[in-house]
DNA sequence: AGGGATGTTTGAAATGTTTCATACGGCGTG
DNA sequence: CACGCCGTATGAAACATTTCAAACATCCCT
């Protein structure tokens, strides 16, 4: 503090009067100095107020102390709650997480990855725009390791955390199938996000190994996964005549469902007896929604923290193998499908 | 990319033939290297793949290209609609913007504002557990700038941007009011949260001006801002005998309300002909609400730009003043508390 | 007394940039 | 032809750490 510059290691020597190379012992090897020295140089580094220069300490020990995490949609609580899960596994490595937000946008995403690789984070964690995008395997050609977190990376190149989408799917519909509807819409879109693509193909496989006739399964696009569009859906779905309107909805998210939900019940829909829902992720607003939607549960926090891991164990192992586990979805059966004398 | 190391400037130099400055002007002063050297310059580069060290530019440059947000509670997408704003700030700062959570945790905040230190960064945002802490005061003599976000630093030690808590109590209770409500509850808790004890205290503020009873004014303590809190408010409200049970509820942010909202529904209270509803932020969820629910409205994004404009003010104008701008609350009426035909 | 062995401290080199004073090379002018 | 000027390019120093071989001190053992 004394002359308005912050305090190096060099002041901390010269105070405590030994030499630069034992104050870095002290933070970095505490066991090989002596304690009376120690104690001499701890009390230094408290009266001069000195804090480490991160950015040195990197240049030269080559190695930084950060995670990152380039999420797909920060208007999405599943994100952040995967977001969450990785904090904690970082957290336990000791390691800082730097959270990006692509918005779902490529060019974000690819300004962010830049100055992830500029900053020689220790790993990068992802939720792609698109998992087969050339940068993302030169990234991981670097050395960097690079997991893709809620989607399977294609040819084996990255580790990958996600949910069976197609399982997903399938058990969603086949809920519904259960409950006795027969004219079900999946509401989800656009197709290039590939949970949807997945979402919906497992929901058309189960459609047609039930026998049920393929025309039957009304398929509404979107243009987002938000509420908004939910809503949207739900004024298309009120348009078809009441005769041929299909009695349950399968959405893509939550949030397309919620928006669905609120939608319908606005116009006078009865929830689930005109109308059942079934949305994808679990978040927490789907419990607490006014009927508490039916949902296929991600293990949200889980996914995030074994997304960490493997990250990790590739930073560190020399002899790491690339893994794509997937988890298996959950229905969570609520009010949204099933009439309340039979809830839970 | 020769030998597994990742090239660097000098690489580049010699490969293009030209001196470690020339490269390092190409970077960062392109307007006084000629043409054709730019040019050889950046085809090396992209030969070799060269990624600039950002450790190696801060050290030397002494200065970071990052803010960070420490944010109280990542469960509630409040914080996230701030740091959203921030982050366009950022964005047109050509800034990184490191987001961090504290989780209500004072502990974790400061593990936090530690690594921050270290790392150098440009400022620090952050919605403190505790805007009194000595910690921030030091960060700030350090020189780093430090702008508090929804609260009100004390002592005009800091920048803040905040919103009028006092008053955003007042205007939701006043429109419960006016609505013809007599028995009001006031929902919210714990009071170690700044936020919580004004907005309460708005609520008293305009209840007594009213000449309204105090004892028709009851105050349900929650043991935090959640929907799960927000539930159990509402089992504790359901308790009270009907004549005597309040009418609305005045909630201190709207997870709180939705909770409540959803237990009240579930226990067949139709809202908000029996009980009106209000909650605190207007967070998208808000509105998405299948009752949808009336809510004071903070200009979340707003408040995050806001917030970022005076810490790059204040990092880069030596002239800079502290300024606590107060932003004006506005209460968004929906059905959750006025009978559907009145509604909009 | 000599010789390890052990435990602690030292000092210099190295990390990848940016900066800045200096050198260089033409070119027009006097 | 010498001079000064201007636009470019150069190379060394500086930034704050970590690392590591070497020096030093102490003690024990023979």
């Amino acid at each position: 503090m004394v002359n308005g510059r912050t305090p190096s290691v060099k002041d901390v020597a010269r105070s405590a009067g030994v030499s630069l190379g034992t104050v870095s012992n002290v933070m970095n090897r505490p066991e090989v100095v002596s304690p009376t020295t120690r104690e001499r140089v701890e009390r230094a580094m408290a009266e001069l107020g000195f804090v480490r220069n991160e950015s040195a300490r990197q240049l030269r020990a080559g190695t930084s102390r950060t995670l990152a995490y380039v999420m797909l949609d920060g208007s999405n609580p599943f994100f952040h709650d995967v977001a969450q899960g990785i904090e904690l596994a970082a957290e336990d490595a000791d390691l800082s997480l730097f959270i990006c937000n692509s918005n779902g946008r490529a060019e974000r995403e690819e300004v962010h990855l830049d100055r992830l690789m500029q900053q020689r984070v220790q790993g990068i964690l992802i939720t792609p725009v698109n998992p087969d995008a050339p940068h993302l395997a030169e990234i991981s050609r670097r050395g960097i390791p690079v997991v893709i977190v809620d989607r399977v990376g294609a040819g084996g190149l990255f580790c990958s955390v996600a949910v069976d989408d197609v399982l997903g799917g399938r058990i969603a519909v086949e809920h519904l199938a259960e409950q006795g509807h027969t004219r079900v819409a999946v509401v989800g879109g656009p197709e290039s996000i590939g949970q949807v693509r997945e979402r919906v193909e497992g929901a058309r496989q189960i459609w047609s190994e039930l026998g049920l006739p393929p025309e039957d399964l009304t398929y509404l696009p979107t243009a987002g996964l938000t509420v908004a569009e939910g809503r949207s859906a739900g004024e298309r779905l009120a348009g078809i005549p009441a005769r041929r309107r299909p009695t349950a909805a399968f959405c893509a998210n939550d949030l397309l469902a919620l928006g669905l939900l609120q939608q319908s019940i606005g116009a006078g829909l009865r929830v689930p007896e005109e109308l059942a829902i079934v949305g994808f992720d679990d978040i927490e607003f789907a419990a607490a929604a006014a009927v508490p939607l039916t949902s296929v549960r991600q293990p949200r926090q889980e996914l995030g923290r074994a997304a960490a891991q493997l990250v990790l164990d590739e930073a560190t192992n020399p002899e790491h193998v690339h893994q794509q586990p997937l988890f298996v979805p959950e229905l969570v059966a609520r009010a949204s499908t099933v009439v309340r004398s039979r809830a839970y």
